[in-house]
DNA sequence: TAAATAGTGTCTTTTAGACAATATGGT
DNA sequence: ACCATATTGTCTAAAAGACACTATTTA
């Protein structure tokens, strides 16, 4: 046991500086869903420093240790920013972390995606001006090269976002205040990549007991549909059996 | 555009210097598991440094930005430290991080949780003799206070574990080389907190075609039985149904 | 033969899949 | 009436739950 275990807490805390270190950089980045005209659709911001200036990339960033209290105050400001959204479904997905991700050193970055509905979107206006932004369809984003080692991570998340919509109700976070059942099957279509039975889609999420009903319908031409509000944690909930 | 994004980003990167930052501490925390005596077990090691000298606390610690090129690498070196094993089955869990789990300042862990076969182990030697272990029952263990958020991580870890033991294969993990049907069927039942049917268990493994059927057999004093051996990526198999 | 543990047979229950049938609203 | 879409009925299939039964080994 050495001398420098002896001192008290107090003692060691108030030599303690954190820049004598060699510790890796920190940040935040964002996959974040919409559904726009029925695909599934991720939000890329262009980068507008460097390094890989003027690449597409996930929003993200720095945590901030004077703005951010927590990891999630990270992943918010950052969905604020961008979309001016507060209340999202937020998920941390993993974390990844290595000596060659970042040319500034070694990094690591907590992966996150939001799920949000499109239709609450109002582009933050003075972010505008400082950072490029485009949504873009799941199939054209990855096909394209973004900065830093975010084509994977983006490839992570919708991975875990299918993942999960085989067994729990997720896809609920990207549906506006009321909508219809056949919206929501749709959705999830979307991001199975194959049909669904309507019977049995409804059956599984109506005896879930997720959706709250309300006396509301939707007029569209054809037969009206009764329009469905979210419950409770619905996107949490589990099934007992996966699609 | 400010002047400062002109630049060639090799230029940026020569000026860039990490210490004249803010940035959060990042560290790596593990629990690990195993089973001892038909129970659950993990592994607690008492502090030999400030801050929270004395307490005992999970097994883990800085990222070495020299020593590890990936995080998985960190996770495996600290595993390596405390038990001498080298390929466990190890997953990331969480990464939690805010401004009062480290009294040194912002800082954030990555959570995993590694399973081994107790029998595997040799605590090593060299590292015996600067850190203090002890294995306790996951009963003993939550009831401890540990070091920083270290109750709180443990939580999550056992939280994970048990919901993945309802619909994967993950407990295989924990077993030796050779088990038994009903070996691996108390792990689970263990785990999950209560009993399990014999026949839709054994159903349920060997139709998932996890395991894979040895020409040996186990004696113990009644009738013999079947030994098995895991088959590959069989930790990470999803079950149709949860249990 | 009895006790204990390993392993099987089989009926029920739950929930998804398939797909036909009915209901409603607009033209 | 006809079409399109919403909604329901019902049979089948897959996999878990319950529980009784048989098989093997040793004392």
């Amino acid at each position: 046991m050495t001398n420098e275990v002896l001192k008290s807490e107090a003692e060691f805390l108030s030599q303690y500086n954190i820049h004598d270190y060699d510790i890796p950089l920190a940040c935040v980045d964002m996959v974040i869903f919409a559904i726009i005209q029925h695909k599934l659709h991720v939000l890329l911001t262009r980068r507008n420093e460097h390094p890989s200036f003027g690449q597409w990339a996930l929003p993200g960033g720095f945590i901030d240790v004077n703005q951010d209290k927590t990891l999630d105050d990270t992943a918010h400001r950052k969905l604020f920013e961008k979309t001016g959204i507060r209340s999202p479904y937020l998920e941390q997905v993993q974390t990844v972390g290595d000596v060659h991700r970042d040319p500034r050193g070694w990094s690591l970055t907590v992966l996150y995606f939001a799920l949000i509905d499109y239709s609450d979107i109002m582009i933050n206006q003075a972010n505008g001006a400082k950072a490029e932004v485009q949504w873009l369809d799941i199939g054209e984003a990855t096909q394209l090269q973004l900065a830093f080692d975010h084509s994977q991570l983006l490839l992570k998340a919708i991975a875990r976002l299918k993942s999960k919509t085989r067994y729990t109700a997720l896809p609920i976070g990207l549906m506006p205040e009321l909508f219809t059942l056949t919206e929501l099957q749709s959705i999830f279509e979307v991001i199975l990549g194959h049909e669904l039975d309507k019977k049995s889609f409804r059956r599984r999420v109506l005896d879930a007991g997720v959706l709250q009903p309300t006396e509301c319908y939707k007029r569209s031409g054809k037969r009206d549909a009764q329009l469905y509000r979210v419950g409770d944690m619905a996107e949490n909930f589990e099934f007992p059996r996966a699609l």
